[in-house]
DNA sequence: GCCGTTTTCGGCCCGACTGTTTTCAGTCG
């Protein structure tokens, strides 16, 4: 897979480039084809070699040689030409807060400053003030922001994101000015990985809810605090913007400030070829005369569309099916009605069965299996053939306790490190529902490892293959498989792919199921659950299945209890 | 550097905040 090379040597001329001063289209262009690139379902390799990398929405006749030169020689000339222009070390001054390109160079072409650490030595010891227009404040800006660097460079998971916005968004909420608020930004759209914490709030009394905000008992510092835009770093270092705007405009503003930044400007260019121009006051025709503000539906009317839902709005298509009224239906958190991967205290798991089974009937699922560890994984517990007797001795007892509730017998099972499970035939024909999973060997190759998911896919007793890829965040990397094998040996074989819906896995990713579901894969969300608590992570689930595009019909635990056992039938 | 229901050339999203200025450039989202 060529495409992150590619795109990490595309994103690199655009900074060196943005630091020389360039052209700022060409460094859009660089940006939009290394974002375009990175986000491509199919390796770009595949584009080259049938001469179609110019169908590729960004790529022209200049950047199609470059990414052929970078396919066949792994380097790129243009770029190893502009690193000796300025020193890609250079580049890594732009992390830092308050420094963008324009004072990166000045600090290069002045004082040869070429690294974050010359940098904060340069500061300390007063030579950047012999440059014109940096004074003492600039100083502390740019020190406060490498220290900040240093501490929180990483993104936030969902989970995190998710508590931190609703702790100030509820507090925000009792003042009486408040008349709206909901959080924005990459948070609204679902995103796997969060930057900061945008929210954005309808008042009259601007002034009041800004000074509220940045007096909150989180607030460690206050990075701005304008007229509509104050920003705060709360105790434990997340960034959090607050966005004050008057009720007539909400609509505009939400849609402005839930972006993506590519979704806004594919919607900006649209306006302008209606004649229109759209801000987050609203969309305005040539007279100023305000056509859309108040709701988001009204803003996507008012330029033709229908109305996209933020988790779509990547800029991906998205617009031209709004355009044509053929966006999907996505699938909802209340079409779930059971949850096909949860533990129980028999193996890993925090508590009981009949404490997991109850929290899943009170969030009004019908059905939850039971999918402790198999036996070969001796680390979390896993059952042996007389444990097994006994939890499902216990599944039958509650059962009969339970009202309009089924709890299905299942078990998270070992695929070895030759695709092989750990359980006989004779065992596994005895579940309701069997989820594989790789727990070892994730350093093997990317054709073992495919081997071995396509050798589970082919056990006529699996059901689902549990988080594909295997990442887990922060520590560990998706392992290399090769999805186009594993698609099709999926769809043949009937079996399902997970999207586990854990903050910390999202596997499938977003975009690997928006692929699954067009190549017609079975899948299913679960929780993965270790915990009662942690069942509520389905919304995760749901907002990911809802960036791939998938509606109800794509996800099996959407189906009654009756209709599920029955699809999973291979 | 890309792109074309105004164009093969001349456009390319738009506004807020800060720190430095004394009307604005740079940064950010």
């Amino acid at each position: 897979m060529k495409n992150q090379e590619v795109s990490a040597i595309f994103r690199g001329i655009a900074e060196l480039l943005e630091i020389k001063g360039d052209n700022p289209f060409r460094i859009r262009a660089y940006l939009r084809a290394a974002e375009t690139i990175e986000g491509l379902e199919k390796d770009i390799q595949d584009y080259a070699a049938g001469e179609r990398l110019e169908e590729i929405p960004g790529i022209g006749v200049d950047l199609a040689n470059k990414i052929k030169e970078i396919i066949a020689t792994g380097k790129c000339k243009y770029y190893e030409e502009l690193k000796k222009l300025v020193p890609d070390t250079v580049v890594s001054m732009l992390e830092i807060p308050s420094v963008g390109p324009k004072t990166a160079n000045l600090f290069f072409k002045e004082l040869k400053i070429r690294s974050v650490d010359e940098l904060k030595n340069a500061a300390k010891s007063g030579r950047l003030l012999t440059l014109p227009g940096i004074k003492q404040k600039t100083i502390e800006n740019i020190l406060k922001g490498i220290e900040l660097l240093k501490k929180g460079k990483e993104r936030m998971d969902l989970l995190t994101a998710t508590t931190v916005a609703e702790v100030i968004v509820l507090e925000l909420r009792r003042l009486r000015d408040v008349q709206i608020i909901s959080a924005a930004g990459s948070l609204r759209r679902m995103k796997e990985r969060v930057r900061d914490i945008d929210i954005l709030a309808a008042t009259k009394n601007p002034k009041k809810v800004s000074d509220a905000f940045i007096n909150l008992p989180h607030v460690k510092r206050v990075l701005a605090c304008g007229e509509t835009k104050s920003s705060i770093l709360t105790k434990d270092d997340v960034q959090v913007d607050l966005r004050v705007i008057d009720p007539k405009s909400y609509g505009a503003a939400l849609v402005y400030f839930t972006g993506s930044k590519n979704h806004n400007i594919a919607l900006r260019s649209r306006a302008i070829k209606m004649g229109c121009k759209i801000n987050e006051y609203g969309v305005f025709n040539k007279k100023g005369l305000c056509l859309a503000s108040k709701t988001e539906e009204e803003v996507y009317r008012s330029l033709r569309l229908d109305l996209i839902e933020p988790e779509m709005r990547e800029d991906t298509g998205e617009i031209e099916a709004a355009s044509k009224h053929i966006l999907p239906k996505l699938i909802e958190i209340k079409d779930i009605l059971g949850d096909l991967h949860a533990h129980t205290s028999y193996s890993d798991g925090k508590d009981t069965v009949e404490a997991m089974s109850q929290a899943a009937a009170s969030l009004g699922y019908d059905y939850i299996c039971l999918t402790d560890h198999s036996v070969s994984l001796k680390v979390a517990n896993g059952l042996d053939t007389a444990r097994l007797k006994k939890k499902r001795h216990e599944l039958e007892s509650v059962n009969k306790k339970l009202k309009n509730f089924r709890i299905l017998f299942g078990s998270e099972v070992e695929i070895d490190s030759d695709g092989y499970i750990d359980y006989k035939n004779d065992i596994l024909s005895g579940f309701d529902v069997v989820i594989a999973a790789i727990h070892s060997g994730f350093k093997q190759s990317r054709k073992q490892l495919t081997k071995r998911i396509v050798r589970a896919c082919q056990n006529k007793h699996v059901h689902i293959i549990a988080h594909p890829t295997g990442k887990l965040w922060p520590t560990r990397e998706p392992y290399d498989v090769d999805f186009k094998e594993i698609f099709k040996v999926a769809r043949e074989t009937n079996t399902a792919l997970e999207i586990n819906a854990h903050p910390y896995r999202l596997d499938l990713s977003d975009t690997a199921s928006r692929l699954a579901k067009e190549n017609k894969v079975p899948l299913a969300i679960n929780t993965d659950s270790h915990a009662t608590s942690h069942l509520a992570y389905m919304k995760f689930g749901v907002g990911l299945a809802r960036r791939a595009w998938l509606e109800k019909d794509d996800v099996l635990n959407t189906l009654e209890l009756d209709a599920l056992l029955k699809a999973i039938k291979k």
